[in-house]
DNA sequence: CCTACCGATCGGTAGG
DNA sequence: CCTACCGATCGGTAGG
């Protein structure tokens, strides 16, 4: 969770954020929200102005969170080959996952129940996401760097990995975040690699 | 889906588990359940007994296939290495999900819904069966058949890739079950090895 | 399998 | 941020 909100619009996010990754959406009325925050449910749309609004606001941040880190893992120089571009990739994903497992699983799970061009906007950014990933895999193919698969197929099976994290991470579980990133790296260059480097 | 269901009550758990996968349990009301089939809502009810247990059966029956799956694949004779072994657990699970997208996506993401004993009992046998898994990895580790990684770590990130597969795949799509069972197969087993074999 | 109906709860508004 | 309230919809029952 993302500690100490600031402002009361931010701390009704935050407790969303928990509801929904335990309940669901769908699961989770208003007044559930409310009631976390010891206030009455009419009260809350002070703050908001739609429980979709609040859903949105949250899947629009973790995506943007994922979009940035994409983007800053991909600035390794271009002599790095495609293993290090990889893992940089998932070292990255994973620390914004673990960083705000709420916030990540709402996104992951979630986004189903957008509306209209919010959900397709949705739709296309995580396409793009994943695009990436198959795009890194496929260099790496082509190089002669990875060994040759369906980069479609094994995009899929890394980020489904990847996405699962969010799910049943805890903050005070056994290991820490970083070496969790590191596991996921290796096993994910690993699974596309014949020796491991 | 399951094909040309022989009762009304397996008709109705058929279209349940294609709504839930869409829209989710929580998301999906016992009228739409009844509109798909062309009848009231009310007359669902001469044929179950509630929506909390027609979810029920549908997780119930997908668990139990999972579990049938992963004892078959556990027949293979002990010279069998844990490469092997993994490889047809991998593939016994990608079978079984692609058989029924929708009852296994129901399984994955909707047992939260369930409450009391139920959730508790399907709770542990998602346990139980991640830990088949978990004990392939960790004797192929003490074998030296496998890279010595962590074992729970590793589970999690192998059956993370599988789960996901029932959200994405559809059985019209580029590459049949039977091929993906393979490519599942050779990046979680190589994601575990130093060598592919 | 239908019509008619139930109490509870839903997201949200009015008006302070 | 509250009280009071709205229409709609929810899962489910009665009684054919």
């Amino acid at each position: 969770m993302a500690t100490a909100a600031p402002t009361r619009r931010r701390a009704i996010e935050d407790v969303a954020s928990a509801l929904f990754r335990e309940r669901g959406y769908a699961a989770t009325s208003v007044r559930d929200i409310a009631r976390a925050l010891d206030i009455q449910g009419a009260s809350l749309y002070s703050h908001v102005t739609s429980k979709a609004d609040v859903l949105w606001t949250i899947v629009d941040r973790a995506s943007t969170r994922f979009e940035a880190a994409a983007e800053s893992a991909s600035q390794l120089p271009p002599s790095a080959g495609a293993p290090d571009r990889i893992r940089a990739f998932i070292r990255a994903h994973v620390l914004v996952a673990t960083a705000d497992p709420e916030l990540t699983s709402v996104f992951v799970h979630e986004w189903r129940h957008l509306e209209g061009e919010r959900r397709s906007a949705i739709l296309a950014r995580r396409d793009r996401y994943e695009a990436r990933l198959r795009y890194l895999i496929a260099e790496g193919m082509s190089a002669g760097e990875l060994l040759p698969t369906d980069p479609a197929i094994a995009a899929s099976f890394v980020l489904g990995a990847l996405n699962s994290l969010a799910t049943w991470y805890r903050p005070d579980g056994r290991l820490p975040a970083g070496r969790i990133a590191d596991h996921y790296a290796d096993l994910a260059v690993r699974s596309l690699t014949e020796d491991h480097q």
